[in-house]
DNA sequence: TATACATGCGCC
DNA sequence: AAAGGGCGCATGTATA
């Protein structure tokens, strides 16, 4: 059963379809929204709502203290279905561009509204609802797409669940850390006083007393006029300089960051009642990864500060973590029965050595991170040859995906997420030998490009599945609907990571039910291939305890 | 003064 | 050791 939601200029209608799409009941006025929605959470289970934008729907939902099971969000699903390669014969990837195709309009500050933004873009979700479901009806095996639909969908329930529940933060924990690292908080925009000793410590060196580290240009200066050869003031490049001024410029760098990227104003900014909010955009990524906005930067969350997020009283984190996603991800989708079998004992990196294809761990992780990214030159490159001789499907696959992008073909996930259309940088007879080399460079990238999408599309399908499973086994463990303050929930997610929030009674029980949705989310993209996912988890009372 | 771009670095 | 995929943010610098 699919119950639409629909906002025009009277206010919200609900309406009720079956599972062929034909209108059951409806429209119907909908006075009170919260109500209407908790009441046929509870009437009609597994109903599915069908809404424009889960972030326009939802947030205002939980506040009222109500959690849906399972929702249709159209204008993700459009965007998906716009560009598969599965639906690219359906009226509605050949469709011209409308509201549906738009990001989610920023919404309107306090005061007279420019334009209205309220009302669902063009004829309405009624009809892109019917658009989209016969675009995946006419597609060879619609549960696939299907499964991709439903998956990022939930994604977008749990992006919203997670910002209105938040992420433990102590606060005086993280000040404890800010202060132990660069000293004290300094009043207005001074430098705090460790992280100021360390750079007088770089002025002396140097022999510059006004030296501004904090400028690139300034500091590549100089450096060069202290005598070192340096192209960029990269740590990286800086580490191999025996000087006694690169010791405390490193220490400086390091200061600095934190200061400027997860400081007291950070703090200020992003954490507050206890709980940090990041702003999730799911299917921000081309590939279909989230993306994060505003809201401090919430998927590149520093190792450095995670012992700030810190369990309720009573509570504990579980940080749970799917070992080596990607190859994994690449091994089952090239069906190399090879390299199944490295991963099946548990550490995939380990089985590849053990198999005689590389000589050491490091050299596996690197080579299998060089097959998916492109490496051409390096350590990577020269070890690949090893990979595919050894894999020789798997290595052949993501190949083949390269290719398909330097020909200007367009690749697809395994559940139809389709790249997009890279610009071809086409030339003629009138072009010069540079015109060339140009050309063939960018098309190699653009295939670097669809090597990696394959991969890390497929592994954002995977850990889609993944949560949605585990959201649906958490709702089942007992708390009340609605509830974030008694049960297990989700809190955090970082491409192949998440977190999850609970009482301490529960937490073994999460365990199980973290790997138990991670052998779902095998099966329901890859069937009856025995590919296996194992979860890292951690049961931890501070996030920074874990791995 | 506002905006756009480059650099550097954090995450996967 | 620093090549190869995907991001966001703070800061400095250049330009309008």
């Amino acid at each position: 059963m699919h119950l639409l939601l629909s906002r025009g200029p009277a206010g919200v209608s609900l309406t009720e379809l079956d599972d062929s799409g034909a209108i059951v009941r409806g429209p119907d006025d909908v006075v009170d929204l919260a109500a209407e929605v908790a009441i046929r959470e509870r009437v009609s289970a597994g109903a599915r709502w069908v809404w424009d934008d889960t972030s326009r729907w939802y947030p205002g939902l939980l506040r009222a203290g109500v959690r849906v099971g399972r929702c249709i969000d159209l204008r993700l699903c459009r965007a998906i279905l716009r560009n598969s390669s599965l639906t690219a014969a359906s009226a509605l990837a050949r469709c011209a561009r409308d509201g549906w195709d738009e990001p989610t309009p920023e919404p309107r500050r306090g005061g007279a509204a420019l334009f209205e933004v309220d009302e669902e873009p063009d004829d309405g979700a009624m009809g892109e609802f019917v658009r989209q479901q016969a675009a995946v009806a006419a597609t060879a095996d619609p549960a696939r797409i299907g499964l991709l639909l439903a998956a990022e969908s939930a994604g977008a329930l749990i992006a919203a669940e997670m910002r209105f529940a938040g992420l433990p933060w102590r606060t005086d924990v993280h000040d404890a850390m800010l202060s132990d690292l660069l000293g004290p908080r300094p009043a207005g925009d001074h430098r705090p006083v460790k992280m100021q000793a360390v750079l007088e410590a770089v002025r002396a060196t140097l022999d510059m007393p006004t030296l501004n580290p904090d400028s690139p240009s300034e500091l590549l200066g100089a450096l060069g006029r202290a005598g070192l050869q340096v192209q960029s003031t990269r740590s990286w490049e800086l580490q191999s300089i025996d000087h006694p001024a690169i010791r405390p410029l490193l220490e400086y760098k390091k200061m600095a960051r934190l200061l400027s990227a997860n400081g007291w104003n950070w703090l200020d900014t992003n954490v507050a009642d206890g709980r940090f909010r990041p702003d999730y955009v799911p299917g921000g990524v081309v590939t279909g990864r989230w993306a994060s906005k505003g809201g401090g930067g919430a998927l590149q969350l520093p190792r450095q500060v995670r012992g700030a997020v810190v369990a309720d009283p009573g509570w504990k984190l579980v940080v749970a973590d799917a070992a080596q996603l990607e190859p994994r991800i690449l091994a089952a989708l090239s069906s190399d029965r090879g390299m199944v079998e490295a991963g099946s004992a548990g550490d995939l990196y380990a089985g590849i050595v053990a198999s005689g294809a590389v000589d050491t761990r490091a050299h596996a992780k690197v080579a299998m991170l060089g097959a998916m990214y492109g490496a051409t030159s390096g350590e990577s490159g020269r070890l690949l040859p090893r990979l595919a001789k050894a894999y020789p499907r798997a290595i052949a696959f993501v190949e083949e995906a390269a290719r398909a992008g330097e020909r200007g073909e367009i690749v697809t996930t395994r559940l139809g997420r389709s790249s997009p259309r890279g610009a071809s940088a086409g030339y003629d007879e009138t072009a010069t030998a540079a015109d060339v080399t140009r050309a063939r460079a960018q098309a190699r990238s653009w295939g670097r490009f669809t090597r990696n999408f394959v991969v890390q599309g497929t592994a954002a399908e995977w850990a889609l599945c993944w949560m949605a499973g585990l959201r649906g086994r958490l709702l089942g463990l007992g708390q009340a609907r609605g509830d974030f303050t008694s049960g297990a929930h989700l809190v955090f997610f970082l491409h192949d990571e998440v977190v999850v929030h609970c009482p301490d009674r529960l937490a073994e029980q999460v365990e199980h039910e973290v790997r138990a949705a991670a052998a779902d989310a095998g099966r329901l993209l890859f069937g009856a291939l025995p590919v296996e996912f194992p979860v890292t988890v951690a049961i931890v009372q501070d996030y920074g305890q874990a791995k």
